[in-house]
DNA sequence: TAATTATGTCATTCG
DNA sequence: ACCGAATGACATAAT
């Protein structure tokens, strides 16, 4: 998108580096490199057939070795640390050799590959031995899922599941499998290996490294040159075919009903990546996805295997986004944000033009921090200009900040490892306007970024956030060792001020909110307590109305006991019991107000 | 399209 | 008088 423009208007290392940046995350979108620099790729292409060729000689003479002995395997490809590597031009290849390299190294003292290979020999008859690939994704299965947890890895677990039931229903095979499997040194052999590759795979997810792409080999670790530099087809090969093949070399090659005759290690070598993606996806597509795995959901898609390549190697974390085909374009624009940082890109229109930016960033402070409002103000195109001028963040000190956080995004990548299947969903949905909260957050970005682009545009020497961070006196301390031009002055200071009243403005609404709910909580603890006086009025009124009432039958029944002179009852209407302070009651006559002392107490 | 929400910014006040 | 924080009011973008 903009950044595309970026290589031609800067060419400083800096931006160079920048633009590497923008472009891993961009190839997600499917944008090729050559979209950013052209000369770099094809350099990186030649590179890219170079390794393809070394690796295939190196697979043939493996296969060969291999044929003759298999233990020999062994060692040349723990020497040669390539050798897994191979598979991503010829993935196949390396799916043998493979479990070698990766299991000889940890495990010394436990069963050999070429110990489990014999033994497989042994089982089975020679020819049958690769068909038997096939049908090992199914026992595959099960030693994961008896002893080594491990195997459980999302893609393996798609995988292997996927290839068996549709390729070959081989029950002899599968029995003799069984048989194999119930040896204890052989599951213990599979289920190390599986673990060795499984594993990786999972934690690639998650990193960022870009040895997501390239699981089996853990001692492999490509740098982002080289993972750029492969071919599409042979990223593809490798990603997939590394995540299984050192589990069950032969089983892929198996799945595809031309090569079931073929042996293990032809197998490898004939393989082609896009053969064996689309056995692997075709199959994948209607199983895979229960699994839940990154694999299952790149089932969704098996044409768009091809392009995974391309993409796959830019993008570490998501293995599982390899199926998405189409959704990588959203997923570029995940991670774009990430890095875009400013995220400016964001709302590079076509249009903008980047000449005009170029005035900009050459620090034409003419204008002040108003002026800058009025552009940004401008709808479209000014924006615009500004992201693209910008792209690539900040000034180099906030840079790093900044990224770290933007590049959680990478985050949210690893979040769709872990939940690929709804995002693939969304994804796959649509290609054009691929993203919709992408877009928010970009424009989020682009906001708040604003004020780093005003500096980049100014050429401010400082990070915004020590702009806004900084104590006072450091601050001008800072300002003092900088010459600044009114402008740049006039624009630090605006930077701060509202830097500071941003941080301000949001502590003043979280303090409302708060004092909002600590209202409303002392709202509902009143209306609470209100209820509660309610109801012990109403206690206290019906103890008292109870209280009168025994009151009153107590005074007549005492009142009805007096006797005057004549032995005649006092008439209530006539007297009245009356009591002091002092407890003595008094029988007083209601008209005359006359007192007779009836007793004391 | 209007209403709502979230956020940034400015102007002003307060300590 | 100055500075920074706090806050009301407004603008803008997104939902």
């Amino acid at each position: 998108m903009m950044e595309i423009e970026l290589p031609k208007m800067h060419q400083s290392q800096q931006e160079m580096e920048l633009i590497d940046i923008l472009w891993r995350q961009d190839i997600d979108l499917g944008a090729g490199r050559e979209v950013f620099d052209y000369s770099h790729r094809q350099k990186e292409h030649e590179l890219q057939r170079q390794r393809k060729r070394e690796e295939e000689e190196r697979q043939q003479r493996l296969q060969e070795e291999k044929k003759a002995l298999l233990a020999q395997l062994q060692l040349d490809e723990e020497t040669g640390e390539f050798v897994p590597r191979a598979p991503p031009s010829s993935q196949q290849t390396a799916t043998p050799p493979e479990k070698p390299a990766v299991f000889t190294e940890e495990d010394v003292g436990t069963l050999s590959f070429d110990e489990c290979m014999q033994l497989l020999e042994e089982t089975f008859p020679l020819v049958e031995t690769i068909e038997t690939s096939a049908p090992t994704l199914d026992p595959s299965v099960l030693p994961a899922a008896n002893s080594s947890p491990v195997m459980m890895g999302p893609q393996p677990s798609p995988l292997l599941p996927a290839t068996p039931p549709p390729q070959k229903p081989l029950p002899d095979l599968e029995q003799a499998w069984m048989e194999l499997l119930s040896i204890p040194e052989l599951q213990q052999c599979l289920n190390m290996q599986m673990g060795d590759v499984v594993e990786p795979q999972g934690y690639s997810a998650t990193s960022t490294s870009p040895v997501a792409q390239e699981p089996n080999y853990p001692f492999y670790l490509p740098k982002m040159t080289d993972v750029i530099t492969v071919p599409a087809e042979s990223v593809c090969s490798s990603g997939y075919q590394s995540s299984f093949e050192g589990a069950f070399a032969g089983a892929v090659p198996a799945d595809s009903p031309d090569q079931t005759t073929l042996e293990a290690p032809d197998l490898n070598g004939a393989f082609s990546v896009e053969s064996f993606c689309d056995m692997f996806y075709s199959d994948l597509t209607d199983t895979t996805i229960s699994h839940g795995g990154s694999l299952g959901v790149g089932g969704s898609e098996g044409t768009a295997l091809a392009e995974l390549p391309e993409e796959t190697p830019v993008k570490p974390m998501d293995i599982s986004e390899f199926t998405l085909g189409e959704g990588f374009a959203s997923k570029k624009a995940e991670a774009e944000f990430p890095d875009s940082d400013s995220g400016l890109s964001l709302d590079a229109s076509p249009n903008n033009g980047s000449p005009e930016k170029s005035t900009f960033g050459d620090g034409s402070f003419g204008f002040s921090d108003s002026d800058m409002e009025e552009m940004d103000s401008n709808p479209g195109s000014t924006k615009s200009d500004y992201s693209e001028t910008f792209p690539l963040s900040v000034v180099a000190e906030s840079i790093q900040g900044n990224s770290g956080t933007l590049r959680q995004p990478g985050s949210s990548q690893d979040q769709n490892v872990g939940h690929p299947k709804t995002e693939l969903a969304e994804d796959a949905g649509h290609d054009k306007p691929p993203f919709t909260k992408d877009k928010h957050r970009r424009r989020m970005e682009a906001r708040l970024s604003r004020d780093e682009q005003r500096a980049k545009a100014l050429q401010i020497p400082f990070s915004v956030d020590l702009i806004i961070n900084l104590p006072v006196d450091d601050f001008n301390e800072m300002m003092s060792k900088h010459q600044l031009n009114e402008a740049q002055l006039a624009l630090v200071r605006d930077i701060r001020r509202r830097g500071k009243n941003k941080v301000a403005a949001q502590n003043c609404r979280k303090r409302k909110m708060e004092s909002i709910a600590g209202l409303e909580c002392e709202l509902d603890s009143l209306r609470e307590e209100k209820e509660r006086l309610l109801q012990e009025r109403s206690e206290n009124d019906s103890n008292l109305r109870q209280a009168k009432k025994e009151l009153s039958s107590l005074y007549q029944e005492v009142f009805s006991m007096l006797r005057d002179e004549e032995g005649k009852p006092y008439s209530p209407s006539e007297y009245s019991l009356q009591q002091t302070s002092d407890g003595n009651v008094y029988l007083v006559p209601r008209v005359k107000q006359k007192t007779v002392k009836t007793r004391g107490n």
